[in-house]
DNA sequence: GGTCAACTGGACTCGTGGTACAGTGGGAGA
DNA sequence: TCTCCCACTGTACCACGAGTCCAGTTGACC
């Protein structure tokens, strides 16, 4: 049962790495099971094919994007309780944890397979949306607690604002993966929070 | 000559058309030499390889993004010789360009080949690279002249400034895609010009 | 009539995904 | 201690797509 676990797992690490440093068409099963030290036969024991595969590397990036979000926002909520000022630092403390990854981070999961979709089932691509959806309302919720407090300046669709969080991250990483820089993707979540500060800025009466 | 062009381009459209829908790797040079109506022998003859191929979709995409960027805002100067009211009035027509697109934009090129960059050699990152360094002075430019004129009321780091717009392209792009829906890019924008008409907007005294 | 560019078409190699299945080693339960 | 099953190993095999090689064809133009 140990083993069971522990294999699948490392196949998991190994295949994430090689799929975010080079796309996951680029990725053979042969490097996969090399870098796992077991036989082509268990591999396809864990996954029946590479599909089942992207759908099991998908799931387990959204949980620990999911679970980081929910970390994150919570130690933001316990600095400060003002739901503009804790977006605001949970938005830095994104920021920072992208800058402090040494070779930047990694890349996403999600703008990796949207790209390269067809070569996966409706169930992949389904988990896609349903992450996305999931950011979604996360962010919308929070801004709309925002927006009860502070009156916007200008008029803003609450559902593309609440989609920005996760494009700007997306948009970044795109970036700094094409141009080979490290920090694009903070630099425009930080651009994203000036935004939001000004957006919610008190009006000067 | 005639027919070497027309045949060489016939291929670049029916390819991008196919990379764009299902990317690069899931398009076999089967399906573009029957969508072409040549051999195989004949695909080889224009290409020597799919990195070519990627080359040459690349090249073509980026001359026409340029083009298109230069017409833009173009016309956008003709109307307002304010720089500020220009970029406002650009990016109002780069979204509703996007989202005239009746089936949405197909997505950017730029993303897809970022995302799969290990299948194509150091040649056809690099153009990569310089067509997003291209944008990033083009709209840094753009922004400078305006902060020239209006003060920004938040301190902001010029070149990511410029990134953003490419970045929030490329991230609705991201968004509309896995999400299947079609206007993400142009809402995208929409908000990032709302950012710059509050960054940039006089200051109250 | 000869030359060359722009192909056609077929045969072949190689790498990769995927199938099938027989066998094996070790731990848990009876 | 015997048995069973889980988690594999190892091998043989097929299909398909990229890429190579090359011999031959066709039409334009000098």
């Amino acid at each position: 049962m140990e083993q069971k676990v522990d294999t699948r797992s490392r196949i998991l690490d190994i295949a994430e790495a090689a799929v975010l440093d080079k796309g996951f068409e680029a990725t053979s099963i042969e490097e996969i099971v090399a870098g796992a030290e077991i036989s082509r036969g268990g591999f396809f024991y864990h996954f029946k094919d590479k599909n089942a595969l992207a759908r099991a590397l998908l799931e387990r990036y959204i949980e620990t994007e999911d679970a980081l979000y929910d970390d994150l926002f919570a130690r933001a909520r316990e600095l400060n309780d003002d739901p503009l000022h804790c977006m605001l630092i949970g938005l830095k403390l994104l920021a920072e944890m992208l800058e402090e990854m040494p070779k930047g981070h990694p890349g996403c999961v999600i703008a990796s397979t949207a790209y390269q979709d067809r070569l996966f089932d409706e169930g992949v691509r389904d988990l896609n949306r349903q992450a996305i959806l999931g950011w979604r309302k996360r962010f919308r919720g929070m801004l709309e607690e925002i927006a009860a407090k502070y009156e916007p300046r200008e008029p803003v669709n609450m559902d593309a604002l609440g989609d920005m969080v996760s494009g700007v991250v997306e948009g970044g990483l795109v970036l700094q993966r094409a141009l080979r820089e490290h920090n694009n993707a903070s630099e425009q979540i930080m651009l994203f929070r000036t935004f939001l500060k000004l957006l919610f800025a008190p009006k000067p009466n």
